[in-house]
DNA sequence: TATATAATTTAGCCATGCCTAAATTAGTTT
DNA sequence: AAACTAATTTAGGCATGGCTAAATTATATA
């Protein structure tokens, strides 16, 4: 078995390079919050591991091998995630750093289990999909809603969950994932989103809907 | 916070001095399985805390503050008990080992989500007592089953929760706490335990009933 | 093409938590 | 009281995973 340490590295690159192909061990120390010295030390472990392709200067990518591990924590990440949100009831903005902790954790027992529990869900409580239990994931193809155009409906497909205030905003307008909107205008040079959600009209800011993706939907009252 | 080895450390301090005061490095070390040297290292760093107190060849005991963070680590590992086996069937000697790791791991909040929903338990399942949030432990007086004479009618209370296959003999008894059972026979020379499970007759070596604790009932039947 | 800048790596250090082997101490036996 | 034995501690080492500071390399700029 791995450490915690390694585990968070293999997850972390791969969440890197699904955006942008090789990871430099900048970006990668930058996002593990830890100096770069520490991650190309770590980086260099898991090439002797045959877990990650890496030459100096050239940045890291992970190997079949690294893959399928990186893909086994974000399974027990996203399950735990759900799991704790639905039988726990742990709030959305919560779940995050409770599961980060749990994943290197749990049995292969307790995550059939889980599963099992949850129906044998595809997406996490912020809409992130859950790879099964084989490492398939199905992406859907969303798109950031700062794309959105004055009148577009859509329904909310995932939010960032990395920042837990921000989540905790986000949630205070209910648009959690499956939440349909419209929006109603989109401000000029960089401005808010005005988004109406079920017969309300709420502001969005820029900032926060670049955190939030979303699946467009013909809308038959706006032909 | 302290470290998972730490709080491993004051659990098992805890436990082997509920059974003899002061706790030697020695016995300390075998418990943890780890080596007397260790063992000692580590109540050094301990004693630095403020969380023991240890003079050289004098054994370790722990402070007030070392006893509250003991007592919470075992409120963490009997709550998961129980809520691994009422809410995931997870068998029950599968339990301890899945909570020994998520019992360092687990936020205030999901321990007390647990605790409601298991009905704010009092012990886990194999009957060990749950301390409360405030770390207070009712204690039950039960007495070995190796005490019991021929006749005696009595209510499982409490299995040693260490050895899994251990576990799974007893289990396939249905001896679990709670269980009503009555001594049919002791036979001599420190020999087995016969005893009537539900009007089934099943033999019981010492050994395992030296590790099942009973409470006595007056059986109507036998006056 | 040379040089400046920024990113990355190397070298050396620290804490944790384990180990083995050697030294010390306590307790028991003669 | 001395000697032996068993328990315990100390000393020194190793792996992990961080860190800082210095050296190196790649890349952009002049
Ligand atoms: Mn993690
Ligand atoms: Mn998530
Ligand atoms: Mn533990
Ligand atoms: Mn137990």
């Amino acid at each position: 078995m791995l450490t915690h340490a390694a585990e968070d590295y293999l997850k972390s690159i791969y969440k890197l390079q699904e955006k942008g192909g090789k990871v430099s061990t900048g970006i990668l120390a930058e996002y593990l919050d830890v100096k770069p010295a520490s991650a190309t030390g770590m980086v260099k472990k898991l090439k002797t591991m045959k877990l990650v392709r890496y030459e100096r200067y050239r940045g890291v990518t992970l190997t079949d091998a690294g893959k399928a591990i990186a893909l086994e924590i974000i399974r027990h990440h996203r399950l735990l995630e759900l799991y704790l949100f639905t039988a726990l009831g742990v709030p959305w903005d919560g779940v995050h750093d409770e599961a980060e902790k749990l994943e290197h954790v749990i049995s292969e027992d307790v995550e059939a289990r889980m599963d099992e529990f949850l129906g044998y869900p595809t997406a996490d409580p912020h809409g992130a999909p859950i790879p099964d239990k084989n490492g398939v994931v199905t992406r859907t193809a969303s798109i950031p809603m700062t794309d959105l155009q004055d009148g577009q409906s859509c329904v909310v497909a995932e939010v960032s969950d990395n920042d837990s205030a921000l989540l905790r905003h986000i949630g205070s307008f209910n648009l959690y994932p499956g939440t349909a909107f419209s929006v109603i205008e989109v401000a000029p040079f960089e401005g808010p989103f005005t988004i109406d959600i079920a017969g309300q009209q709420v502001v969005i800011g820029r900032e926060v809907a670049k955190q939030i993706f979303v699946d467009k939907v013909q809308d038959p009252d706006n032909v």
